[in-house]
DNA sequence: AGGATGCCTTGATCCGGGTCAATTCGCACG
DNA sequence: CGTGCGAATTGACCCGGATCAAGGCATCCT
């Protein structure tokens, strides 16, 4: 069945909003508040970091937050909504590269080209911090945890993206898909068990280098097997460590 | 047919080499060279680049560099031989992450976690650069070529590892895969046409996502149609043009 | 309201590449 | 100098998932 409206679709984002912040209080659930806390709040480096971010959005659904080619000036942390982003070929063929949610971060893989090798579009209503880049890396030298907190995203990243490479089969990319997503939010603390894909079946499938008619089979037997119940794109996780162990092998640990 | 014997197995490493450099010249094609370049080999920080390195080998074909869970303390550039690296799944099954030619850098996509996510094994006698990371990421702090050159490094490689990942025939792999192999050759000098593969059929199939069976059938077939050469091993490109057009969607530009 | 469009689901069919198997070759080793 | 073993090649067969096709159900437009 196809999804049921959510909030009408207006200006609020209807997935997990990320905290604000303020001038002084630093987007809580960015993917930047480590790296903030291990400076200090009260270090005057703050003011800086305060400088070099600007808040960016709102960017409504199907609109690109940056284009292949665009020279790169910044990396992007999602402040709300989601977003995916996608290389498409000569032939126009599309390749969605993955997707991001409330406090991931954007465009690391421009920093080798210097321009943005992918699209990156939202999903639905979306929300960003935008760093400049030059200015974040010469923050990065004078203070080691954020210069350490670079490396890590960009290291983390190169993790996942070889899990995607592996030949498995329909079921273990869609379980651990899930997982993956379900992981990721209750990192930023939001359910675990309950979320909304805010990408479409084609999306998913396109990620997973699957048909999209495979994963919607797949997510049917999921369903008739107990483990998920799923109504559009309103996901229930019922048996997650069932879940995970089908997925086990694209799964971190 | 099998390979060919090169120079009968002996100490020296029987693919290209790196230039071996000495105190004051820095190895020339290795992948740093371009950051000490850029920070003047006349300068002070050089001498510490000398302290914070160290050479290492050699080791022989089927030996570690380093193995999945060690702690992670030093990136690894390749002064000669070939290493591949793989992840071995608790069913035992291998997966190939990626190979690495002389001036290469191993070891970056441990940053994030700390440990080594993957094993490095030797292909053939190989000798390293080992790099401790925490004098490298200090010496990063304060020489921003050396830390713009990190960052290019890990972004290159999320580039890379996310091509991989498309949905792509075996003609196109295979293709883009001697392609790739002879693009990295040729920037550090060596041949672009004909080449050594230090790598098993095996490995080549199961870094493309293949079956052996089918990475033979492949070549075997590009043989028949003049675009390649292959006697065991050895390898010249017959029909570079023609292989990268095959192989594009895999390709960069 | 009526029609168009996009997304999702489900069924039927097909094919690329995996799997199994046999053979050959080269090399290491006793 | 066999002998055994691993790598590579080639052929025969099969299966998971892609492709093609049809139908349902929302939303959007006029």
């Amino acid at each position: 069945m196809p999804s049921k409206p959510l909030a009408g679709r207006l200006p609020e984002p209807p997935s997990p909003i990320a905290d604000d912040g303020d001038e002084t209080r630093f987007c809580g659930t960015c993917a930047f508040s480590s790296a903030c806390i291990a400076a200090g709040y009260d270090k005057p480096e703050l003011a800086e970091l305060q400088c070099l971010v600007e808040h960016v959005g709102p960017f409504r659904a199907g609109e690109h937050i940056f284009r292949t080619g665009d020279p790169f000036r910044a990396i992007f942390a999602v402040r709300a909504g989601t977003v995916k982003t996608r290389m498409v070929d000569k032939e126009g063929r599309e390749q969605v590269l993955g997707f991001y949610l409330p406090g991931e971060v954007i465009g690391l893989n421009a920093i080798y080209p210097e321009h943005f090798p992918c699209d990156a579009v939202a999903l639905d209503t979306a929300y960003f911090c935008r760093f400049s880049f030059p200015a974040m890396s010469a923050l990065a030298s004078r203070i080691p945890a954020v210069q350490q907190h670079l490396f890590r995203m960009l290291s983390k990243e190169l993790g996942t993206a070889s899990l995607l490479a592996g030949d498995h089969s329909a079921d273990e990319r869609v379980a651990a898909f899930l997982m993956d997503l379900a992981g990721r939010y209750a990192v930023r603390g939001f359910s675990a068990t309950r979320f909304h894909l805010s990408m479409s079946r084609g999306d998913i499938a396109n990620y997973l280098r699957l048909a999209a008619e495979t994963v919607s089979r797949v997510l049917s037997r999921f369903r008739s097997q107990q483990l998920i119940e799923i109504e559009g794109r309103e996901l229930e996780l019922l048996n997650p460590k069932k879940l995970r162990e089908i997925g086990q092998a694209l799964l971190p640990e």
